[in-house]
This record gives structure tokens, sequence and C-alpha cells, in this order.
RNA sequence: GCGCUCGUAGCUCAAUUGGAUAGAGCAUCUGAUUACGGAUCAGAAGGUUGGGGGUUCAAGUCCCUCCGAGCGCGCCA
């Protein structure tokens, strides 16, 4: 990689011209301004104070040792600003690129090892399986299915697993909830007031247990509509089987055995100040019963037995728990970090500029099946995926329910269309690109096919940063830059025709099917489908 | 009151985790096609990155302090 042998060079450079001491690591980075060369490093600036040099004039030592013998495909080396050194790249590189990505394929661009032997669990959605999903369970579930694509992607192996509050106060009344509905009555007032749980009474069978059978209904309720978004779980865990199992006194035999368990005031403690909470946490109250703390302790207990590392997706709301689960984790013996906790922050869903409700005891809640039905699956994913966790997400279904400029997944779609109707209009005309054989790139020279290439070079580094970062919503920038650069060259460049020589028409072939490729390892990454037409 | 997450163009959001002149889309205005799908392309305009101070070669990013927003703060789950 091109990437590589830049680091390499610079770091040949600094050794040559005697820099004490050697800086520990090289920065190379793809300068914002196209002005400042296709690649750039900053090591002179990093490194000119403990030296104890001017920067520029270190730079000038560097760039000179470099300009002995320039680095494959380098066309000039340049100092700018401050002290940086930007390399200028003549296009071979990106004919390099562009043949790299094809003989790479689709299964395997932009795909990493790094993470090859390391077992991460990654938990989300975990809705309490009394009522259908709502829309405010949409975000954290494409966010959590997106990580886990990231993750194999780089090589990890993963499980996808939502937890099943299944006992408890709960439970019991939407047991009872049910059981009034069946018998044409009103829920309890403290009870489950939505009317699906009318249409559920209606399909429930005379004999059945109301709280099994509704429980089993609403878990496959939840399966449904994930399964609309192409989430699909590996593992559905329940938290009865934990107590049924002992687990759960296990679990506390083991925190009593490491001293981070106590008896105070009739009830059992964790010692979860030692880990930094701010107060320690009851475990079992005066009445005998559990909290939902310990069962949940035995969950994750459960859960580092089968997997290295452990990624938890949560709702804003839940934000106050993350340092005594953290600390129960550790309480445990294992280490905190390998618990991650990720709190994804709220959506407001908006129609036309309403703000409207999507969750609520009463029931006037919209459901995830509803947005799913507004607005499509893909576009759901896509707009969803498509800014940082970090920050409080505002969506208009109205703008979105649209095939229209307010939706970018079908900009992004639209540019995958395209290009397999090129591919039909060029077999029409007898051209069949074939990755089997070697293909002259050389007559790509204009600068909207290197636009293409140069945005299908960022995305293995993209890929690797979206994984790390648990960043999806870079995927979904990178894949509407390249369409962008696909729909520009398209306009600009036909692909067959009168004034097109053969040469040209198969090396932009090439350019569209790396595209294609691009497009399509983008899409799945994010779960969004990539038609061949609209 | 305390804590967590934030505050970037009229709107919705980016910004390679401290890099160079803060970028996209929408909306607004102006243009582009006798050929491959106009769900397209090009251009203009739009900013004191909430305010103030600090750290350094360099701050939207880190620190302090105000202002504002959302969400939490139970022997509920």
């Amino acid at each position: 990689m091109i990437r590589d042998t830049l680091i390499d060079a610079l770091g040949s450079a600094i050794e040559a011209a005697g820099v004490d001491p050697r800086p520990a690591s090289i920065a190379l980075e793809r300068p914002a301004h196209r002005d400042h060369g296709d690649w750039s490093s900053n090591v002179a600036l990093a490194t000119a104070k403990t030296v104890g040099k001017n920067p520029r004039e270190l730079a000038q030592q560097v760039v000179a040792e470099l300009q002995r013998e320039l680095p494959l495909h380098v066309e000039a080396i340049e100092i700018a600003g401050p002290g940086f050194i930007n390399f200028r790249l003549a296009h071979t590189w990106l004919h390099d690129v562009l043949a790299d990505v094809i003989a790479t394929g689709q299964g395997a661009f932009g795909r990493h090892s790094f993470g090859s032997g390391t077992h991460i669990n990654v938990e989300f959605v975990s809705a309490n399986p009394n009522k259908p999903l709502h829309a405010g369970h949409a975000r954290g579930a494409v966010y959590g299915d997106s990580v886990a694509r990231l993750l194999e992607a780089t090589g990890h192996q993963v499980t996808r697993e939502s937890y099943l509050n299944d006992r408890g106060v709960q439970m019991s009344l939407f047991a009872d909830s049910l059981a009034a509905r069946k018998r044409g009555e009103a829920p309890p007032d403290d009870g489950y007031q939505g009317d699906y749980l009318i249409d559920w009474a209606d399909e429930m069978p005379d004999d059945s247990d109301p709280l099994e059978w509704g429980y089993e209904r609403a878990v496959r309720s939840h399966q449904e509509t994930l399964a609309r978004v192409n989430v699909n779980h590996d593992v559905w865990f329940s938290e009865r089987s934990l107590v049924a199992g002992g687990q759960v006194a296990e679990s506390l035999a083991q925190l009593r055995a490491r001293e981070m368990a106590f008896d105070n005031d009739d009830a059992t403690w964790l010692k979860s100040t030692v880990f930094g909470d701010d107060k320690d946490r009851v475990l079992i109250k005066s009445d005998g019963d559990f909290t939902y703390l310990m069962p949940d302790i035995a969950y994750h207990r459960d859960k580092f037995a089968r997997a290295d590392k452990l990624i938890n997706v949560w709702g804003a709301d839940h934000h106050g728990y993350i340092v005594r689960m953290k600390a129960a984790v550790g309480a445990l013996g294992n280490d905190p970090d390998d618990l991650e906790i990720i709190v994804t922050q709220l959506v407001e869903l908006n129609r036309d500029g309403v703000e409207v409700r999507m969750s609520g005891r009463l029931g006037d809640m919209v459901t995830f099946d509803e947005v799913i039905d507004e607005i499509g699956a893909d576009a759901a994913r896509f707009t969803f995926l498509s800014q940082s966790m970090d920050t409080r997400q505002s969506v208009d279904l109205a703008a979105l329910s649209a095939k229209s400029m307010d939706n970018p997944v079908y900009y992004v779609q639209y540019a995958h269309a395209r290009i397999h109707s090129l591919m039909r209009k060029a077999a029409e005309a007898g051209f069949v690109f074939d990755a089997s054989t070697t293909t002259d790139l050389s007559p790509l020279v204009a600068e909207r096919e290197h636009e293409v290439i140069r945005t299908l070079s960022e995305f293995a580094e993209i890929v690797e940063i979206a994984a790390r970062e648990r960043a999806p919503h870079k995927i979904v920038n990178w894949l509407r830059e390249l369409a962008a650069a696909f729909h520009g060259f398209y306009h600009d460049c036909y692909v067959i025709g009168d004034g097109i020589s053969s040469e040209l028409t198969n090396a932009r072939l090439a350019l569209i099917e790396a595209t294609r490729i691009g497009l399509r390892a983008g899409l799945d990454l994010v779960g969004v489908s990539a038609p061949e037409a609209m």
C-alpha cells in the first residue's frame, strides 16, 4: 500500500537526516485540501520541539533525503505552512488502487483481520417482552447490528444478543392485562393499556397461560420487526433461565468470596464504591427479593464466560447505570474495560414539523413497524445510522417517506442501479467487463475518474476507523461521497458511445465495476440493500 | 443541587480524535442534456463553531468558567 511506502520512506529519511531521538510514530494523512497534495505528514512539526530545531528547517532536511530517490508513484514533495511535508502522486497510483479493488473483489474489499481471535458479544435491543418494539428502539437496533457487521468485517467473532427481562412485576402485570383483554375487560389501571393487547388476546387460544403465551407472542413480535430491517440476533437470553439455573446464586457467592458483597440493614449490598461508584448498591432488598442489578450481574458473568469482550448498546435513559454495571463486572473479577457500554442518544421524530411520541405507557406510541411501513427498511437503516450516536437525532418521517432529495439513501442506491444499467447497456454494445483479464487503465486521466478512485482508496481505512470507534455513520458518509463522485463522473464521462474508443470504454467499465464493489461493500456494512434497478 | 451526553450555515448533520482556508445535503438564487436512467451535474450565497478565559507551532476538538438543551440521580425495572 502507498501509505506504508510513504511512511517507510519518511522513516528512512528521518534516520538519514540524523534526527535524534527519532519519533515514535509517523503520521500520514489525507490533506483536507487538494492543493496540499495527495498525502501529507506533520512529522516535522511533531518532532521539531524535542529535537530543538525549527520545524521548516527540519522538514527541509527530511525532504532533501527523500529527494535522493523518490518513492514509487511520487511526483513531487513540497513543504508547506508551518512545516507540513506534502506528497503529490502520479496517476499511476490511482490506477494501481483501481486494479487492486477489482483484484480484491466484493467479498474482501475493505475487510481487515485485526480482530481475529477476539470474540465480542454485542448486546442490543433488549426490550421488555410485553409490548411491540416502539420507534425509540429503532436507532439502537440498527446501530447495534451495524457495529456487529463492522466487527465481523474486521475479523472479530461476533455474537448478536438480546436480553429478555422475563420475570418480575412487569411480567405479572402484562399477563393480568392480557387476561383482562381476553375476558373483554379493560386492563388494570397500572397495567398495559395499548390496543395491541386486544389483538393478541384475540389470537390467544382459550386454554393458554397468558404469561407464557403472551411472552412468546411479544418475543416473536420483536423478532419479526427486527427481521424487516435485517437485524437477526444469535441469542435471545432469558433472565428466568439465570435464576432457574442457579447462576444468580453462584454470582452472589462469587461476590461474597471476593469480599465485594456485604450485609447491612437487612439487605445485601455490592461494594461498587470500590470501583468509583457514588454509593454502594443494593443487591438483595430487605424483603428478600433481588433488585434488577443482581440478575444483571449474573447475566454479565454468563456473557464473559462466552466472549472476550462485551459491548452493550443502551438508550440515553440508562446512562446512570453505566458506572455501577462496570463496577459490578470489576467486582466479579473481570476487567471493567472489557465491558464497553455505548449510549445512543434519543431520536426526536417529527411528521411535517410536528413532534410525534415514540413511546408511552398508554399506548399512544409510534411503533417500530409503523416507522418501517412509512419510510421503508432501507431509509430507516440509512437514516438512523447517518449520524453519530453521541448527539440527539431529529428525523422527519414525512420528508423520508418521499422518494426525494431529502432522502440520501436513494442517492446512493441510484448510483448502484445506474451502474447496473450501464453494464446492461455495455453488454448490448458488446462490452462485458472481465475481472480475470488485465485492463489497460492508462486512459483514465480525467479528474472525475480520479475522484472516484481516490474515494475508493479511502474505504479500507474508513472501515477500520468505523469499527474501532463503533461509528457506522462514517460508512454512511463515505457512501454519500462515493455516490457523489460517481454521479459526477457519470455526468461528464460517457462509458459507451460514438466518440468513445473501445480502450476507454473498457477502462471505464473497470472503474464502474470497482465503484459497484465499493457501493455494495459499504451498503452491506450498514445493512441497506443495493438494488440493480429502481 | 449533583452527574452523564451535547451546543457547528436558516434546517438536518460532518470534520481523518490536536492539523493547514471548518465541509456536505436540504431550502434559496443562477445555470447545464439532440448519447449511456434528470432520483443527475455545475455555480452563487450562507459561519466570531453558544459567550469568555487558558494550554501550544497549531483548538470546533484539550482545561477552567458562565449560558442553554436532553437525559438520569430509588431497598423501581
